[in-house]
RNA sequence: GGCCCGGUGGCAGAGUGGUUAUGCAGGGGCCUGCAAAGCCUCGUACGUCGGUUCGAUUCCGGCCCGGGCCUCCA
């Protein structure tokens, strides 16, 4: 099936014809490590997380390079750690781990690589002194600087154009610059400030151009798709494609594009706002998991619009959605016994997401299968239906857990299965005396526990953790 | 000021030039000792004003409203 992307560049959607489809090739822009990650921060994880799955799905598992940087070196993380009192490598180190955990709470996979920046500043360096040699790039008081005049293409990708930009600059424009527009490859440190040896002194790299030493080093200069968050199209996106296309190596200024198709995701909104840091109204992925919002419920609130769209994450939002999971899991819990069956994946299932990552109509589509399975009856039916189910599910990264784990796993403060058991042991009891005063009374008791039964055909009597 | 996105039923959220999105919530029914879960069923939505069309929520234009970007940001 044909996969079409909407493409930040062309802005269509273009179908995805990979370079080399033994070897697909995606980047994606990951987190600068100074704090953690917002739920906004989240989101691109997830939908390329979604976009990978369904690339290995169609590609071969073996056949999908995808690549998400670390960036450890930038001027917040030094903020950051001078206003904590904190080392740079421990504040790094221990939000990069952070991190790690949050994202696999939520149930995304590990990229095939995953580079840091401070790793690669001798590529960086490379970079920058090809730069100057093209004449792309200037020295000047220890800075080197970027010469946006130099490449007529420059602002293609964000639409904007350099007249534009200086006149709604917003800061002021450094003496140095020789255009304003110009930005930094390499800056100046102070002795405390982190810095590597360069030709033009000790200093550190500027945001852009370890995206673009990182990308070249492992997945070449051209590759497939790059992505990253609708916040990053200008600058670092604009500015990371200059320096990628004007250092290339092969075919340089041959029009040869750096990443075929540019992909943005939709910003996460609170009360209509974009959700960022500098506004402070956000929330992260760990505060919500610590108030018992589990992950698979970010997940899918998540996916729950389409990824171009804005999307407000909202407490009503996290309910229904742990509301719909249950729907998936009561419907998988009835059939825990049925033998799993090997299907095809739904076609229209690899229909919704091959159309620009379609998760709404791929979520319909499950929730139709979820019907289905519902009211099948022959056991062959519920075999496809549940494999149907799971696969689909697999795909978007939803609906792996054990039925039982997702109902009946501790709940901090609640009944212990033992005392459930028993309770409901009393109950099978006074049913079967025909005293159901005493059977209401006992289910009452457990409701108020946030504990629901379910009595079943067989006279045995099933429960859930609300 | 320039450039981008959006405005869909109570809520969330896809989509389409004419025919059911889907889910949550709500009403009715079946099932059940009663529930729960499930099934059946109901509500008749597309900011606004024009235009094109046999027909527009869907295409075009104006307007109103909201959001974003214009070198901190996923």
């Amino acid at each position: 099936m044909s996969i079409q992307l909407y493409n930040t560049l062309s802005r269509r959607k273009d179908p995805l014809a990979p370079r080399d489809p033994k070897n697909v090739r995606m980047y994606v822009c990951g987190p600068t490590v100074y704090d953690f990650a917002h739920v906004g921060n989240a989101r691109p994880v997830v939908v390329f997380d979604v976009l990978y799955r369904l690339l290995r799905h169609e590609f071969g598992e073996d056949h999908v390079t995808y690549v998400r940087n670390i960036t450890d070196v930038e001027d917040k993380i030094i903020a950051a750690a001078k206003e904590r009192d904190e080392p740079i490598d421990g504040l790094t180190a221990r939000t990069t781990q952070a991190y790690h955990e949050d994202m696999a709470a939520i149930g995304t996979m590990e990229p095939t690589h995953e580079p840091r920046a401070t790793d690669h500043i001798p590529q960086m360096i490379a970079m920058t002194e090809r730069l100057i040699e093209r004449g792309h790039a200037y020295a000047a008081e220890g800075h080197v600087l970027f010469s946006v005049p130099s490449m007529p293409e420059y602002g293609r990708l964000s639409r904007l154009n350099r007249q534009e930009l200086i006149d709604g600059a917003r800061v002021d424009v450094a003496p140095y610059k020789r255009d304003p527009a110009d930005f930094v490859l390499w800056k100046p440190s102070t002795p405390e400030q982190p810095g590597w040896d360069s030709p033009w002194g000790r200093g550190r790299p500027g945001w852009h151009i370890e995206c673009s030493a990182m990308s070249a080093e492992i997945l070449g200069e051209h590759f497939d798709i790059h992505g990253g968050g609708q916040d990053l199209i200008f600058p670092h996106h604009e500015n990371e494609l200059a320096q990628s296309v004007c250092a290339q190596m092969t075919a340089p200024d041959s029009g040869q594009p750096f990443a075929n198709i540019w992909m943005h995701n939709g910003y996460v909104v609170a009360n209509g706002e974009k959700m960022s840091k500098s506004l402070g109204n956000f929330f992260t992925v760990r505060q919500l998991l610590e108030e018992g919002v589990r992950g698979e419920v970010i997940r899918l609130a998540l996916l729950s619009a389409h990824y171009r769209q804005p999307l407000d994450i909202t407490r009503e939002k996290l309910v229904e959605m742990k509301a719909q999971l249950d729907r998936f899991y009561i419907a998988l819990g009835h059939v825990a016994d049925v033998p799993l069956s090997d299907v095809a994946l739904p076609e229209d299932m690899l229909a919704a997401l091959s159309d620009d990552l379609n998760t709404p109509e791929a979520l319909a589509v499950l929730h139709e299968l979820a019907s289905d399975l519902n009211k099948a009856a022959a056991p062959a039916e519920k075999a496809r239906l549940k494999g149907a189910l799971l696969g689909a599910g697999q795909l978007l990264g939803l609906l792996q857990a054990d039925p039982e784990v997702w109902f009946k796993g501790t709940a901090a403060g609640g009944l212990d299965e033992a005392e459930i058991e028993s309770r409901i042991a009393a109950r099978i009891a006074a049913r079967k005396a025909k005293d159901f005063a005493e059977a209401d009374r006992i289910r009452d008791e457990l409701v108020a526990e946030r504990i629901i039964l379910e009595d079943r055909p067989d006279g045995t009597t099933d429960w859930r953790r609300k």
